[in-house]
RNA sequence: GGGGCCGUAGCUCAGUGGUUAGAGCAGGGGACUCAUAAUCCCUCGGUCGUGGGUUCGAUCCCCACCGGCCCUACCA
């Protein structure tokens, strides 16, 4: 049984992540918003959508030109190299995107002065005057509202005021349609909190956007007045139907648009939930189904985030997922930044939060619980995984997890998608407690209870699947299975399906415990 | 300044206008010994930020305040 609250249900998902700046480095930040996606395309590949899966970097602006100008490289080199550090940490935290998309493709390039001009052509940009109080330390413009007492907010020294000819968005000619949208799509933007975030924005009344500038020039450029590019806000969010094939491949954007979700950081609410859709309604097209807000990871109650240096407080840029990874594993860091931290709200980061996670879910629960079933079904099945019988209380307790975690990751929340699946690690080890099968001599009594537990470990195998990939291969192989998880689908976690005479193997610990010398 | 969010057990969080407010982890006790000193059972633990108000009755509704945070139109 499939959800219909999200309009994105349809048999096909398309799922993005933010686009992320090259002038960042990936971070564990970036590595939430790439997992969760991940997660959210892996289990709707093996529920049997058919997925696609963006990630990308964007790559204009002023401070990737600047950037890669104190590197003393050109702009393109600059983020050549930047955005493969985004390609190889994705690589090692086994993302499984369809496409990588860079802002500086052609393909970009090309789909982005087409949905422009449409834009245009159906009158809805024009060209102005961009008057704004410049801080010349930030090379950047400021509303009077957002200065403080006058100077600029960061630098805390006067701004300037600045004139510049440029083209803008009659983003206020959309305050009603957007309104309409919001109340016949419900579910566009989620959690419900942000929605509302976003419908008061529009209440609170739309002004055009300045789209162009004349300043720089490491940008798209406009296509009917080449002294002006694209502000890069305006071409990043073009890149979700860049990589559909806009203006090139109409078939391709029909199939995939607008059933997307925009896996997005609540800072970003405005761009996806209010522009980017009167964007897509200027230019003619469906604005987008489904923008899933996610919120930020906290340090110590600090925002682990970019320019907070002053503080000296500890920086989102400052932890690399790779040492995460070395320590705990890819798996590990996967599962705890899905488990522990609901999409939508904000979540605490810690040292600490990841190895009680660890020790507890990973080692305690599920690792030992592999382990030992190994190990009985050595010592009184001779190493041969007996099948299940069907009447065992453990196949009610599976078929809660699976209906459990099915409507819980066809909600967006994986946090709630493993928890479930957790009960079931639970109930297994509950089971194998008081059956106690260690004590039994070999025969049928014992084979029962070990093929319900392998069976239930089956289930799980499945369920972690999306979360966990490589320890899911890695379970789906120990209890004698062919293949994975992902060949099977998650039809095949209904109860019973564990043929029997398989060997087991036991194996390493999946997740050695680790000490904490706190 | 304006808009919005949050404040519930030591920690991370659920939750509902109504008899005794829940879970996981941590802490305490017991059982077991197949297992990664793991597991299972039981248990301790909360003036539901503060002060008012509405109500027969509020943790949940309203107001104010305190504390933390986000947005205010160019950085996940």
């Amino acid at each position: 049984m499939r959800r219909s609250q999200y309009p994105c249900s349809v048999g096909r998902f398309y799922i993005t992540t933010p686009i992320y700046y090259v002038t960042d480095a990936p971070h564990v930040g970036t590595a939430y918003s790439t997992i969760n996606a991940d997660a959210l395309a892996r289990y709707h590949r093996l529920a049997g959508d058919e997925v696609l899966f963006l990630t990308g970097t964007d790559e204009h602006g002023q401070k990737v030109a600047d950037t890669a100008e104190a590197n003393g490289v050109t702009p393109q080199e600059w983020t050549d190299r930047t955005s493969q550090r985004f390609r190889d940490a994705w690589t090692m935290l086994n993302i499984s995107n369809d496409d990588f998309i860079r802002t500086t493709e052609d393909r970009h390039a090309e789909s982005v002065q087409k949905f422009l001009t449409a834009i245009y052509e159906n009158g809805y940009i024009y060209k102005g005057v961009y008057t704004g109080m410049y801080c010349v330390s930030c090379e950047d413009y400021y509303t009077s509202e957002s200065l403080n007492e006058g100077l600029c907010p960061i630098h805390r020294r006067p701004v300037v005021e600045m004139e510049e000819e440029n083209w803008f968005f009659r983003l206020s000619a959309f305050e009603d349609r957007l309104l309409e949208y919001f109340t016949s799509h419900p579910g566009f933007t989620t959690p419900e909190t942000k929605r509302n975030e976003a419908l008061a924005f529009i209440k609170g009344g739309l002004q055009d956007i300045s789209i162009t500038r004349t300043s720089i020039s490491w940008g798209i450029p406009v296509p009917w007045d080449s002294a002006h590019v694209f502000y890069v806000w305006y071409d990043a969010l073009i890149n979700y139907l860049t990589a559909i094939g806009y203006g090139r491949d109409d078939a391709e954007v029909d199939k995939w648009w607008p059933h997307v979700t925009h896996l997005i950081g609540k800072e970003i609410i405005r761009f996806h939930s209010v522009w980017w859709p009167a964007m897509c309604m200027a230019a003619g097209i469906e604005p987008p189904a489904h923008v899933q807000v996610h919120g930020w990871l906290l340090v110590g109650g600090q925002k682990l985030g970019k320019s907070m240096g002053a503080s000296g407080a500890v920086k989102l840029t400052d932890i690399a997922p790779k040492t995460l990874v070395d320590e705990f594993g890819v798996d590990a860091l996967r599962y705890f930044l899905l488990r522990d931290t609901p999409l939508g709200t904000d979540g605490e980061f810690s040292i600490e939060a990841l190895t009680s996670r660890y020790n507890s879910d990973l080692a305690n629960n599920l690792g030992n619980l592999v382990a030992r079933v190994a190990t009985v079904v050595a010592s009184k099945c001779d190493g041969v995984g007996p099948a299940p019988s069907a009447s065992s209380p453990l196949a009610t307790e599976a078929a809660d997890a699976l209906s459990g975690a099915r409507a819980a990751w066809e909600n967006f929340q994986p946090h709630l998608a493993l928890e479930r699946t957790w009960r079931l690690i639970g109930a297994a080890n509950a089971y194998l407690e008081t059956h106690a099968p260690w004590k039994m001599e070999p025969g049928a009594e014992v084979d029962q209870v070990m093929g319900d537990a392998l069976e239930a470990i089956r289930v799980v195998t499945l369920l972690i699947a999306p979360a966990m990939p490589a320890t899911a291969d890695a379970i789906w192989s120990r209890i004698g299975l062919d293949g994975s998880p992902t060949d099977v689908g998650l039809d095949a976690a209904a109860w019973g399906a564990y043929p029997g005479g398989r060997a087991v193997v036991k194996g390493d610990p999946l997740f050695p415990r680790i000490k904490s010398d706190a």
